[in-house]
DNA sequence: GCTGGCACTCGGTAGACTTGAGTGCCAAGC
DNA sequence: GCTTGGCACTCAAGTCTACCGAGTGCCAGC
């Protein structure tokens, strides 16, 4: 298991881990525990019987005040009990606390999902955040590699009414886009099966970026049909650069959190697949990684916690899975499910891809 | 607009027409009206000063005894108001009201959607979903035509790698369908290609439903790979059959509930596609309907109000639009988006299918 | 420098009281 | 006989008070 990213980083920006002796660290830790755990203000006498903790309850709460003032800890009111602040959650995700294994029940669950998902992608994405959400019961999100890099194996266009035609486009990553394509009059099949060897004659084996390019065919009709498929070729643009998003588990997320409304605003971000997209990838940058409270910038995702890990194929990181959960969230589990699901997600997405990527093909996909 | 089934049925079951007589029904119609308005009980003063009721409050309090006692009101406790209860919401919605029409704002929305949307199906029934919640504030569900009497308009086997190739199957209805296909051996693109054409010369025109027939080539090879490709075949059957649901704006249930615990479990019904797809069809019936409180027997639903419109295609009622909101929804406006929206999209797939069912085409699709 | 002791703080709970919306009932009136 | 205004009654919700206890901060002693 890969340790967490910048394990006491040198330059630590405010001296975080100088600021904590051992002792403050030892408190700090069983302060976060309790509280993932209950949920409630943790007093010093429960800090003080805690174990890993050795002096009493006099001492942590002059510790206390020590870790309040360094923001740490807070008191909702005075005589309360203390609970960790963002920074708090910080310090223990990066100095207290080992991404953690996964119970044997847990890990039988993941087997039976790797042994049993022989499926497409997609499918195998999307259902992937349905075992996550089942090993951590948070929300989870999977990000899928984009196609960008795939070529292009295979046109067709494959008649669908007199006037109605379907563009078929075959990726080398197994992903497969269509698009309708209406005409003005009617059109041949004969027309239709000289436009897709065009099509494949020009286009197969050339990457999704390189663009539509397809000379004149010399007749006037299949020209027009090209030019028909080129338009549906520039619309799938869309759908083929955006990144796959799916969701799993939002019903977690009113188990999550108390208020109705944070579960309302949360659940609205998650319907954005841009933003999920986009605050998976900054969160990403550096392995597994975890993004608390307000560190990503999203004021609706204030009282959340987001654990992402990397989906690497080839050395690259082509995805991500991540876990969405209040910041008193199960660190350990969820960056140890994050942790191993990506993984094997790689690896299974890597033996997809071996194949697909060589140059053991020839590109004249057609027949 | 159609009206909504069964107006003032003959055999009512308990006679609830008769039950109530034409001053009942206007103050139960301003007890629902004000009370989903303000989601407070409403109180007889409240009721005796809204139009359509002209009797005093004493009256007004009478009559109230008299709804309570038949089950159209019940009082949260003595000295409150009155709130409805799923009989008087019903009564509320079989007989006291029109569909109602969309504002102009909503009309306008509508147009701008369907003038604008020219893509798959898939796309529009997810972005219907958009639509359907931007127009009510509830969250929305609709379901697609599944594909069973598509016919198959062409198969192809497109080479991955050396030891993968992908099946692609193009139905009448633009559906495209795939799965990979993984060999023991190498196999060369012209197996591939002579697969293809086999598999293109028995399977095209047939329903999906008519299953896997292919004869022999006479070729080991090719037969290996037919065969491989008959079983990715049978493994699509699911993916085809089932039907497509699309939810959205599932934030908006966190508004309609003010208990997390609702939310939460509504969500959990919405998780479950299949659930919400019988569900559908099991209200649908009857045309444009509404199913309130425990009327569809699903417990988790039992402070929700579904709406849903059927889609029609040709006379067909391929799908449905569905909207899911709390018992005091603002039902004409529900209906209104359900059953135009509905409408709508039905017009719209029809025409995309008029020509794609046709028997225009012939069976050759390869090219 | 750690610890036990002690006074203090303050949220939460429970009970008494008040308020006001709303009811049910009844006698008078149309 | 239905409708209405009046009246006593009910009860949730809000306010006030007192009290409890978890928890703190501080300090003197070890």
């Amino acid at each position: 298991m890969t340790p967490i990213a910048d394990h006491v980083a040198p330059d630590a920006p405010e001296g975080d881990a100088r600021d904590l002796n051992p002792r403050q660290a030892s408190i700090l830790e069983a302060v976060v525990t309790e509280y993932i755990g209950t949920a409630e203000p943790v007093g010093s006498s429960h800090v003080a019987s805690a174990p890993g903790v050795e002096v009493s309850s006099a001492t942590v709460r002059s510790e206390m005040v020590a870790l309040e003032r360094n923001g740490y800890l807070v008191q909702p009111h005075t005589s309360a009990g203390r609970i960790p602040t963002d920074k708090g959650y910080r310090f223990f995700v990066d100095h207290l606390t080992e991404p953690g294994v996964l119970g044997p029940i847990q890990h039988r669950a993941v087997s039976a999902f790797f042994d049993q998902v022989h499926v497409e992608m997609e499918t195998m994405l999307e259902r992937a955040t349905g075992l996550l959400t089942e090993l951590t019961s948070y929300a989870a999100v999977v990000v899928g590699p984009s196609h960008d890099t795939a070529t292009i194996r295979s046109l067709q266009v494959v008649g669908l009414g007199p006037m109605v035609a379907l563009l078929v486009v075959v990726l080398s990553d197994g992903a497969v886009e269509k698009r309708t394509i209406e005409f003005e009059t009617e059109v041949s099949d004969s027309v239709l099966a000289r436009c897709g060897a065009l099509l494949n004659e020009h286009l197969v084996g050339r990457t999704w970026t390189f663009g539509w390019s397809v000379p004149s065919s010399g007749d006037d009709e299949v020209d027009r049909v090209v030019a028909a498929a080129g338009t549906a070729f520039d619309l799938m643009e869309r759908s083929i650069e955006s990144d796959q998003v799916f969701v799993g588990g939002p019903s977690r997320l009113a188990e999550s959190f108390e208020a109705v409304e944070t579960v309302r605003s949360v659940l609205e971000i998650l319907e954005q697949q841009l933003v999920v997209v986009t605050l998976l990838r900054d969160v990403l940058g550096r392995g597994l990684s975890v993004s608390i409270g307000t560190e990503h910038g999203y004021e609706p995702l204030a009282s959340c916690a987001v654990v992402v890990a990397p989906v690497c194929v080839a050395g690259q990181e082509l995805g991500a899975v991540g876990l969405l959960g209040p910041t008193r969230m199960n660190y350990p589990g969820a960056l140890a499910a994050a942790h191993v699901v990506g993984e094997r997600l790689g690896e299974r997405l890597d033996s997809g891809r071996a194949g697909a990527s060589g140059e053991g093909r020839g590109d004249d996909g057609r027949h």
